[in-house]
DNA sequence: CTTACGATTCCC
DNA sequence: GGAATCGTAAGG
């Protein structure tokens, strides 16, 4: 068991190369950007969290397929965006857990309908809040974020080099203590 | 069809 | 700390 899941580190790895980045989301009334700043490792079968962990469903048909498609589904009242990061077969993803508006902001508090007038740093800074505030739905279900074209994509952040914190995975029953939620290190 | 259960958010 | 709330998955 050990062996696999240590050949399994690309989702991981995959979980850690997208903080930095722009998420980048294309509606009618133009587009929004956002820095991507927390995400969550789900590694596949031999992940007791993970969705796959009991054999493959409907819901997570996408998994299986080419990597870089979004894996999207509802929560409660909300979605959350994962990302496929299919690796030697297994079908991994990374949960996007909170990004930093950067364009389109007065949009995203559109979208988030609060009454209020959100500060900026808490506009997207949740699974389920950054797709309220991005519009993003089940109508993004399989999307190729590794297109440009798409109208939810993943493009190069400022930098690669941030520090990057570790901790165990929030808002889980199993396997919490695995360490594979991964923050920039803002002090970095 | 019925039941159980959350990778959440918001309010008390 | 607890409720809201609803799609998914599994079992009858």
């Amino acid at each position: 068991m050990m062996k696999e899941i240590l050949s399994e580190k690309d989702t991981e790895n995959v979980a850690r190369s997208l903080l930095g980045r722009y998420l980048v989301r294309k509606v009618r009334e133009g587009t929004l950007r956002a820095l991507i700043s927390e995400t969550e490792a789900y590694l596949g079968v031999h992940d007791p969290a993970s969705h796959v962990f009991h054999g493959p469903t409907p819901r997570t048909k996408v998994l299986y397929g080419p990597p870089g498609h979004a894996y999207i589904y509802q929560m409660h009242r909300y979605h959350l965006l994962n990302i496929s990061a299919e690796s030697k077969g297994n079908p991994g993803c990374v949960l996007i857990r909170s990004v930093v508006p950067l364009d389109g902001i007065k949009l995203m508090r559109v979208y988030r309908n609060r009454g209020e007038e959100l500060p900026v740093n808490e506009i997207a800074n949740g699974p389920g809040k950054l797709c309220q505030a991005l519009n993003i739905t089940m109508d993004q279900y399989g999307t190729d974020m590794t297109d440009p074209n798409s109208e939810l994509f993943i493009t190069e952040g400022p930098r690669k080099d941030y520090k990057i914190i570790a901790t165990g995975r929030i808002g889980i029953s199993k396997a919490k203590d695995w360490k594979l939620r991964f923050l920039i290190d803002m002090e970095g």
